[in-house]
This record gives structure tokens, sequence and C-alpha cells, in this order.
DNA sequence: AAACAAACCAACCGCCTCATA
DNA sequence: TTATGAGGCGGTTGGTTTGTT
């Protein structure tokens, strides 16, 4: 029949995580590479169940992670994407790849939602229309294109599944990578005389090996991965400033176990190709501008001018 | 300084989709 | 074809931290 049963719920340890438990996922992850979670607390004795597991590598172990403060600049990407995509964190995080779906979503339940619902009772005082991308337009190949109705919005959604953030890992795995390492560092100093380990490389395995070119509804290759791969400004994925690749795909090294040459090549012809109508909307600097004068109405607090 | 309230966020829960036998 | 479970996702909870009185 189906597949062996994933873990005993028996015995099974809630709660906080402890740095310890860090340490033992971290270093079965750096061995094995993420995936297969089901065989992480067999292996490694953690008291955990896969997906606890998971979640944590995910959320919060995951090198890459971003954390803090989240930058006028990303916020206005988060409050122009959920205004298309709603509550769908995961393709939202897919264009904010430095930060998690968790991350945005408690973001935007804790700040967002009550900064917009203010911007909307200030703006609707003044006007009745929707204060939010009510009137936004984007250009396609037949013109300018009205998002208003469920297909674009569906659309938009298909764009951001089909996004390859979803299974990429970040372009700065090499700086989170040190807190890692210091985690494991120090782990080692205390509890064994033998040298730490290097740092994490790459990963081997599946976590890379499912990167398939990424296309819009009319077909055009998505340029995200790229610019999430420059290491420059990772803020966003997008160069939105070029609307085009910050680097080739051959400055980006590090990952030694996923594309194979041909994946390379088509990425790398990808990367030649214009940006979607669809994509350049939604980085198009009028559209944030919205955003940005929202979150200026409602508190001001965005001091640091909108970058898109 | 203490008590209370509000905000924050890590983690859990339950549902859904897809892969597998 | 079907039953089953893994993995993924969004909603929610509850413990902790920070701010206010």
């Amino acid at each position: 029949m189906g597949r062996p049963p994933c873990c005993d719920k028996e015995g099974i340890k809630k709660g906080p995580w402890t740095p310890e438990e860090d340490i033992i996922l971290v270093s079965y992850i750096q061995e094995h590479g993420p995936g297969n979670w089901r065989s992480v607390p067999i292996n490694t004795g953690l008291m955990r169940c896969s997906k606890s597991c998971r979640l944590r590598w995910t959320n919060y172990l995951r090198p890459g992670i971003k954390r803090g403060n989240f930058t006028a600049h990303e916020e206005g990407i988060i409050v122009h994407l959920q205004s298309l995509l709603g509550n769908r964190w995961a393709a939202i995080a897919s264009y904010l790849p430095q930060r998690t779906d968790n991350d945005i979503k408690n973001y935007w339940n804790t700040h967002l939602k009550k900064k917009l619902a203010a911007a909307a009772n200030s703006t609707s005082a003044a006007s009745n229309r929707h204060p939010i991308f009510a009137d936004a337009t984007f250009p396609s190949a037949a013109g300018s294109h009205t998002v208003s109705s469920n297909s674009d919005v569906n659309q938009m959604a298909a764009i951001a599944r089909r996004s390859p953030f979803a299974d990429c890992p970040s372009s700065s795995y090499a700086s989170s990578m040190d807190n890692i390492s210091k985690l494991l560092d120090g782990f080692m100093k205390t509890n064994s005389p033998s040298p730490p380990p290097p740092p994490l490389q790459h990963y081997d395995g599946g976590y890379y090996d499912d990167v398939k070119p990424a296309v819009d509804v009319v077909g055009n290759p998505l340029l995200s991965s790229f610019d999430c791969m420059s290491g420059a400004d990772l803020d966003c994925c997008f160069d939105v400033h070029q609307q085009q690749p910050a680097s080739s795909f051959m400055e980006y090294g590090g990952y030694g176990g996923g594309y194979g040459d041909e994946s390379k090549q088509q990425l790398m012809n990808q990367a030649a190709a214009p940006l979607s109508s669809i994509e350049k909307w939604l980085f198009d600097e009028a559209a944030a501008e919205q955003v940005a004068d929202l979150m200026d109405l409602s508190d001001g607090c965005c001091s640091v001018p909108m970058m898109f």
C-alpha cells in the first residue's frame, strides 16, 4: 500500500527547541542535506516529529534567513504581493528569499494589517475607492491592464507558485552559514577536542535538483532566481532598477550539487530574456509608490524612501 | 518597583496536495 | 485505481518580551 508511517506520536517532544537539538539537526542536515524529513528524527534520535524538524529548519535554522526589522522596501513588496495574492504567504515569501513565510505572516498580522487598516481609514475618508491597488494597472502585451478579476489574481498566484524560490536556496547561505558554523564551533569546543567542521558549502541531492525554468502566464521566463542568486542587494530578488539579471549564472557560485549543465544553460538563456509584463508591474514604481504613500499616511514610519 | 497590557514570534494544528506502493 | 502517508501551507495559540501606568 502506501508509504510507511511517518513517526510515532508517542514520546514526541513539543515546545521550544534547545540549542543542543538545533546543533543535532544542523549537523545532520549538513551531512545529508534537507529533505526526507521522516528519516531525520529516526537517524538523529531527536524526539521531534518530522514536521517539527522541517519547520525548525525552514523557519529558523536554514541559512540565508534574514532576521530583524523589515525594510520599507520589503514592506512594500509584501503589501504589494498580498494585495494580489491574498494570504499566500509561501508564494509571497518566494519573492523575498531571505524571509520565511512564517516571518512574513507574523509581520503582516502584527504590523502591516494594522498599518493598512489605518491607511484605509484615512484614505477612504478622502475617497470612496479602495485604498490599495483597487485601480492598479500593469502593462501587458495588449497594453495596460487592470488587476481586478479573479483570473488575474489566480495568474499572479500561479506565477508565484512557479517561482523557483520555493526550491531555490537563498544566495546568502554563506553569511548565515557563519552563524551556524559558530554554533557548531562553540559546540565542538565544549564537547570535543577535535577541530570544528568546515563551514557548509552546499547541499547535494534533491533540494536543488527540482529547479525548473519558471515562466509567467504568457510563457516569458521569470528572472527572479538570478537576482536572488546575485548576492547583491537581497532585500528583494529582483534588480528592480535595471530589471535585468544582476549577474550571470557563472558568477553564482557555491552550490555544487544542484544544476546540471543543461539546466545551467537553460537558466542562462532565461537570464537574457526580458521581465514578464506581470513581474514588471509587480515592481512597478508607481504601484509601489501607492503603497509608500499609504504607509506614510498611516503613521509616517516609512522614513526610508521606497526604492522601486 | 510592581502590576498589567500589548506586542511579538516560535511552534503547533489541521487541512490539502501529491507521490508512492 | 485506490489507500496511505509525506510534505507543504495557512491559521492559530501560547509563552516571552517590551511598554505603560
